[in-house]
DNA sequence: ACTGTACCCTGTAGGC
DNA sequence: TGCCTACAGGGTACAG
């Protein structure tokens, strides 16, 4: 569910709440989510004052005061729930969040000024995992992580010479979070739309036999950093919605050109093509096969 | 090294 | 109304 723009919006919207609080108090209802969740919990995060909320790729991370990170991952079904003063508010996709099942309610934050901060993970595809901040770069989850799209090491140069020589395609090849980190089945989708490339082209297109980046590289990158960067300004893609939306939900998929659209006629003026849903690694594609070359 | 598939888990939509 | 299947924004572990 939830790709770099969803993940940055959930960021920005706990921020404010989490940073600058201590935790006074931790529910685990469940010994696990997709792994279990860390040893000593509750210990390891009762009287923490949290020092920082950042995000990388597709995780958050909590900085905490005694030098340890809690990282946290939304797998596909993953939303926060910030519980003040009796009022429900979720940052992100599924802002309003009437049809979350306590069931699900799976880890609980007690802040120092009362808040509280529900996690919600139906399918559990999400976790929770802590680690000393120093070593969190060199952990596995991390250490082989590819750029940040919206930052500046992703540019052309970098692109072209990760895909030369590879026969993966384009769509796998942006969903590898080794290559961009952050991209998702959505945004892969989008990105390579706007770019007018096939997600059916190999990697390796990318490149000439020297590495030299060709000119599709740098629309792809541009595609990449505009649609991710569009998608945060809209508050991110909310997609089965539930009723009764009261206004922090996000926009983007609202501006969805293929994602989900398969039959569609194609939005590009005079195009006419028709959208085609097809499969990447076992993963829905959707693309114009007349404007994507 | 690179596929492709199965799997983790629950909820929902659509066909019958 | 129910039952069944396919599918869903994530990632990993395999077998080939």
């Amino acid at each position: 569910m939830p790709e770099l723009p969803e993940v940055e919006t959930v960021r920005r919207g706990l921020a404010p709440v989490l940073v600058g609080r201590r935790v006074t108090d931790l529910e685990a209802r469940r010994p696990d989510l997709r792994f279990p969740l860390p040893e000593k919990f509750r210990e390891r995060l009762v009287g923490q004052q949290i020092v920082a909320l950042d995000r990388r790729a597709k995780y958050l991370i909590t900085a905490l005061s005694g030098g340890e990170d809690l990282v946290m991952h939304l797998g596909m079904t993953g939303r926060f729930t910030i519980l003040r003063d009796g009022v429900r508010e979720t940052p992100g996709e599924y802002a309003h969040d009437s049809g979350a099942n306590p069931v699900h309610d799976h880890v609980v934050l007690h802040l120092s000024d009362g808040t509280r901060i529900v996690y919600n993970d139906p399918r559990r595809f999400g976790f929770m995992m802590m680690m000393a901040h120093a070593e969190r770069e060199a952990h596995a989850l991390f250490r082989n992580l590819g750029v940040e799209p919206l930052g500046n090491q992703l540019t052309a140069d970098y692109l072209a010479s990760r895909g030369r020589g590879k026969k993966t395609n384009l769509k796998s090849f942006l969903m590898d979070q080794r290559i961009v980190a952050g991209l998702g089945n959505i945004y892969a989708s989008e990105a390579l739309y706007r770019a007018g490339l096939s997600p059916n082209r190999s990697a390796s297109s990318l490149a000439d036999r020297r590495g030299v980046p060709a000119d599709r590289t740098t629309r792809l990158v541009a595609s990449i950093k505009q649609v991710l960067q569009h998608a945060i300004d809209a508050g991110g893609s909310t997609l089965r919605d539930y009723r009764n939306a009261n206004g922090a939900s996000g926009a983007f998929q609202k501006s969805f050109a293929v994602y989900d659209r398969a039959d569609s006629i194609c939005l590009k003026p005079g195009c006419g093509g028709k959208i085609r849903r097809t499969l990447h690694a076992g993963r829905a594609s959707f693309h114009c096969p007349r404007c994507q070359r």
